[in-house]
DNA sequence: GATTTATTTAATAGCTCTATTAAAAGCGAA
DNA sequence: TTCGCTTTTAATAGAGCTATTAAATAAATC
């Protein structure tokens, strides 16, 4: 990062905070100048157009939704542990970031071009990551150990199951009543039920 | 339906199109009038204010979206066969209504009064029926033929699983050049694989 | 045909929003 | 202290938004 003074570090921290609860769409400028605590002008004096303040935003958090794909593929383990790794990172990193899937589906299908963006970035980086993944799972079909299926069948079980769950979040918690502790319960409780179900969708 | 005129429902339809594409916030009163062909004061006389013409909207959708859950709960067969069928009848409702899931959660999720007037009609039309599944649900898990689990747990795999392939559509879609074919057969595909899970899940 | 009622229009009030601008305030170096 | 640069502010242009209003047109009823 480089060095960057309070004000305008406010101001990326209350654009963040804003721009994940409620999109770019809903949020304004003169918001995030209240939020940060400086004057409206503020915001374009630092970053220009909110457009520029937003795709700054966005660009870390898509890295940060799609980092664990990566560091998977790197490791030297079986395949069957590969997965659950990923999908136990997965489910982690939306713990601490639960607005995230929400935020990046909403962004993405509200505006084609960041659509565009993000699959461009995805045939340029992660072409060959999901190649290795493929040719492995392939293997391991060949030997019995998975039934017939692509990885993208794979990645569409843990993104649904993991993600959904923290999409619903909002309503879900509505249910649960009284203290935090019944939630996080639920929550520990769905993260054994999903890599459960995520790993028996690998059996033959 | 009570009887209506051709501009009111013109009107309807342009709004239902709209609202379902970009949600409430992004869709102004004068974008619906252009693409139902009419003035704007027109969408303002017929329907007073752009919450209540998208409220009347959001609530046909609300339901179409909950209603199987209600019909599965009547018919007389063995409980397996009654979730495949209620995760058949949601796969077949979002296959005819793809934008349904993301313009619900988003609604739902960016207005809170929203989300308050669902919880409360759930409590008042969906507890029995709830409750019914979860008896039944329990006594087959007591008969040993279902693991361990709550009417919830379905729930969310059903609905995370089916949701987040039609959430997940646009993106998708990308991935698809060429005719529509591929994608159909991938979607029917997808169809199979998430049944297979879902049922899966129940074992013990 | 005249009169009442329903539909449609143009115009606009009153907001809020983004982005810019010119001026003011703050501050380190000479 | 003064100069030059950065930071901050108030003010505002220009646009789009919702909702209303009064007037015009079309349709229905007598």
């Amino acid at each position: 990062m480089a060095e960057i003074n309070n004000t305008e570090q406010d101001i990326l921290d209350a654009a963040e905070k804003l721009f994940l609860r409620k999109g770019f769409a809903l949020t304004s400028t003169t918001e995030i100048a209240r939020e940060a605590g400086c004057n409206q002008a503020l915001v374009h004096y630092y970053y220009r157009t909110k457009e520029r303040l937003f795709t700054r935003i966005f660009q870390q958090k898509m890295y940060l939704f799609l980092a664990h794909f990566i560091d998977g593929s790197r490791k030297n383990m079986p395949f069957e542990t590969k997965i659950r790794k990923m999908a136990e990172a997965h489910f982690n990193m939306l713990i601490k970031n639960q607005q995230l899937p929400f935020f990046i589906f909403t962004e993405l299908i509200l505006n084609e071009g960041r659509l565009n963006i993000l699959m461009d970035s995805l045939d340029e980086n992660y072409e060959e990551v999901y190649r290795i993944f493929n040719d492995e799972l392939q293997e391991e079909i060949r030997k019995g150990h998975i039934r017939e299926m692509t990885f993208l069948d794979i990645l569409l079980v843990i993104v649904s199951l993991n993600g959904m769950l923290f999409m619903l979040n909002p309503i879900l918690r509505k249910g649960f009543t009284g203290t935090g502790d019944n939630y996080r319960e639920f929550i520990n409780h769905r993260r054994e039920e999903n890599l459960r179900i995520i790993l028996q969708s690998l059996k033959p």
